[in-house]
DNA sequence: GTCATTCGCGTAATCGGTAACGCAAAGCGA
DNA sequence: TCGCTTTGCGTTACCGATTACGCGAATGAC
């Protein structure tokens, strides 16, 4: 069951390969009778073009690059399904990386890809905003950045309205009549900036004066999963004034942050409540069910594969933005059933 | 900053392609001067080999081909990421594909990523076990089968030991002093087929019999997530002779299945015990922490590189199987704390 | 000092497909 | 019927690499 080429049909039928070429292309200078014979044989023999042959040849490999810092992050694996499929009906091939949240590695993924001559590269990059003049593919092709901006690139991007999502979760709590929200951010990228920002937007907007020992950040670096969330929420227990809510970068850390609070002894919504990010799944099941901001994380991967495939196709345009609403879910960890 | 070609090189030294080739090749017939020069240059230029041609030219392509029912399954996102490090440290590139769960996408994905020329196939598949005959890939590449067996087929295979999965999980129900011990199985792939078995295996090592009823399989086809367990528990718990401990196929039908249980006014695991399979994150953060068995779903993914590796090279070598033991991780759903 | 090796590198063909051009036959108007 | 445009398909070159071979020069044996 060898590879039947281009070569092989046509040496079946008595023309040229390139008129074969030209049928499978669409190319209209055929002639309606060979064009048939040949589509004929083409189905008979189940003819499958050699994809690396074509993107020498044509420049394109029909084929496009995911770098993503944690597969396992549900965020990425839900967009990484949902792009995969989405590209799949366009008629791109995913190639996928992972760079382990670690900016080197990213660096050589993306190298990697390329020359794996990739049509158009997605990347949720793990480099911080300060170090925006690094290495960001060979600008010969398309990039499309993930959830993680930097506007200085001018590059293509696709993610949520996080200073939407910062006010939004703050808000929610601020409306249940807290008036000592706290946050606990991330570090580094932009959503965990465009969040805080928000937040303390969405403070402003009531009015509420954010003291300065009730935004902790931790440097994400020495600590893993939900121990970010774990250590901030000690810290700020540790000090004098107390919050009674408190609005997480992403769920993780409001998962680390519930447990130290009930650790404490704090009940949950009643002393404290907690807004998350991401809305991760089984987030239903969790001792404490979590208030979580979805990210439409389907919506998002639709909304890049269609990007993606109109920046392979004409690598030139215009490089675009896309922003996507998020939606407030509301659960058990702010609200007492 | 376009890409620089192994002529570019070549003509900046005065020297044929075909001696930068053979440098980067290792070939032992450059001397040490234009070998020295060469790859001076190579390093200067920071020369990247395009793997299209490559791969045309040597008939390979230095990537692996991995297609998955659902990437947003822990285990599957686990193990892709697992799989795509350890890929990487052998050269390997990773195009990933996604069949959610239809064997018609499946077989689809399987063309794709052929005609992309991977250099093996890894197939966690979807089709049930009576299709075996079914297509699987062209037989010019190796195959992988991952986490679900076909022993017709003969292609190599990476999974855990499922008959001993089963095995584990029952015997621990016993050994806590259960007598009634329940199964809620899942259907057509070879772990639920193994899994039962060793639910039985154990059951009669213990001299107990499985009433008929005990053992529930719903059609995955027409649920999903954790439905399945849910109903399976409801048909179990309508039925005279009451359970006092269930081994679940899956974390998602055990926690199905404990919803259930919870309902229906029983205490875990006073009333009830269960054990799930997959040992799934955030299974400590739920409402009863769940015992699970553990796959060991890392090694699983660097075993599976390693094999794939091997096979990419010599894809004439003869199929291997590897089978990695589980652990038992005990939590508040079969013992009380 | 010859002849036979080895060494070191280049030439040509190939992988499977595509794009630019060429060219014969058919169509058409006058 | 002559000449000009289409129509329809084939030739050639090329994409960027690799492998098989060829050949001149340096090397060594005698």
């Amino acid at each position: 069951m060898a590879a039947v080429r281009l070569k092989d049909i046509a040496k079946d039928l008595g023309v040229s390969t390139v008129t074969v070429s030209k049928v499978l292309r669409g190319n209209p200078e055929i002639g309606e009778k060979t064009r048939a014979r040949v589509l004929k044989r083409v189905r008979e023999l189940n003819y499958q073009p050699n994809m690396q042959a074509r993107g020498l040849a044509g420049g394109r490999s029909f084929t496009a690059g995911l770098v993503v810092p944690d597969l396992v992050h549900p965020f990425f694996g839900e967009f990484a399904k949902s792009l995969g499929g989405a590209l799949r009906a366009s008629g791109l091939g995913l190639m996928l990386a992972s760079s382990e949240e670690d900016p080197e590695i990213e660096v050589q993924e993306i190298r990697t890809l390329l020359n794996r001559g990739v049509d158009v590269l997605l990347v949720a990059s793990c480099q911080t905003l300060e170090s925006e003049s690094l290495f960001f593919g060979d600008g010969a092709r398309p990039l499309l950045l993930i959830d993680r901006n930097f506007t200085k690139i001018g590059a293509s991007f696709v993610g949520s309205d996080d200073v939407q999502v910062g006010e939004m979760g703050t808000r929610h709590l601020i409306s249940l009549g807290r008036k000592h929200v706290a946050h606990i951010g991330g570090q580094g990228m932009s959503p965990a900036v465009d969040r805080q920002a928000g937040y303390r937007k969405a403070m402003a907007a009531a009015k509420i004066k954010v003291p300065a020992n009730f935004v902790v950040t931790r440097d994400r670096i020495e600590e893993s999963g939900d121990s970010v969330g774990y250590y901030a929420m000690q810290e700020l227990l540790s000090q004098g004034a107390r919050p009674d809510a408190v609005f997480c970068y992403n769920d993780l850390s409001a998962l680390g942050a519930m447990k130290a609070a009930m650790q404490a002894g704090l009940r949950i919504p009643e002393d404290i409540a907690f807004v998350g990010c991401g809305n991760l799944r089984y987030a239903e099941y969790l001792k404490v069910p979590l208030t979580s901001i979805d990210h439409g994380t389907e919506r998002l991967g639709v909304a890049a594969a269609n990007l993606a495939s109109q920046l392979a196709e004409s690598p030139l345009s215009l490089a675009q933005t896309v922003l996507l609403e998020p939606r407030l879910m509301v659960r058990r960890s702010s609200v007492a059933e």
